[in-house]
DNA sequence: CTATTGATTGAT
DNA sequence: TCAATCAATAGG
């Protein structure tokens, strides 16, 4: 199993995030390796009020214009964490935020991470499955390319997508940019 | 320096 | 429907 390269980043962010659809998150830990399907996504670009990238760079959002294949990781509400993938060309501030996941592989420690057993509720939400995935602070700008930490293709075809105007947002919010995998059950929100 | 707010979640 | 909880950001 090997990560995703660059070149599979370094392209139309909107076309990343559905493409994304289908293949498989993959973290190896001391604590065992934890590997879900993504099912849900959603892009965010240059000139989308929704964008963190939106104005100008600030610390927080810097790694969104570096280059194609790293992790953007971010703290919000005071107690969260959600998990980017940097998409397109080095100066352009976008990425992939990953909403959801189908747990594939080490449930039984995505169940100690997160302290509550269903498997539907694991990885479906940003912020859930950073948690089941053991994802922290410490991976913003990691390189997914190499590393414990990264994407591998999928072995199955490519998934019937939908798509939808993305959640949680006050701007943009009529933009077409939320995707998932039609019928899976492990979307975000139920 | 201060005030506002958020790409969420879980409980009520 | 609502509280939790605080870093990042924008403005003075």
């Amino acid at each position: 199993m090997q990560p995703l390269p660059e070149e599979f980043y370094n392209r139309e962010t909107t076309r990343v995030a559905r493409e994304l659809l289908g293949h498989l998150l993959v973290h190896h830990t001391a604590q065992g390796t934890t590997l879900g399907k993504i099912v849900e996504t959603e892009a965010y670009l240059q000139g989308d009020p929704a964008c963190h990238a939106a104005k100008k760079m600030t610390p927080r959002n810097r790694v969104m214009f570096g280059p194609p294949g790293r992790a953007y990781v971010y703290f919000t509400y005071g107690m969260h964490y959600c998990f980017n993938v940097v998409t397109n060309a080095e100066g352009v501030g976008e990425a992939v935020l990953i909403r959801a996941l189908e747990p594939l592989e080490g449930l039984e420690l995505m169940i100690k991470r997160r302290g509550r057993p269903k498997p539907e509720e694991l990885c479906s939400g940003p912020a859930r499955l950073v948690q089941a995935m053991g994802i922290t602070k410490e991976h913003n700008q990691c390189i997914l390319t190499q590393g414990s930490l990264f994407i591998a293709p999928s072995l199955e075809p490519p998934p019937d997508i939908v798509t939808t105007t993305r959640i949680g947002i006050k701007e943009g919010v009529d933009l077409p940019l939320r995707f998932y995998i039609q019928g899976n059950k492990f979307i975000s929100r139920k």
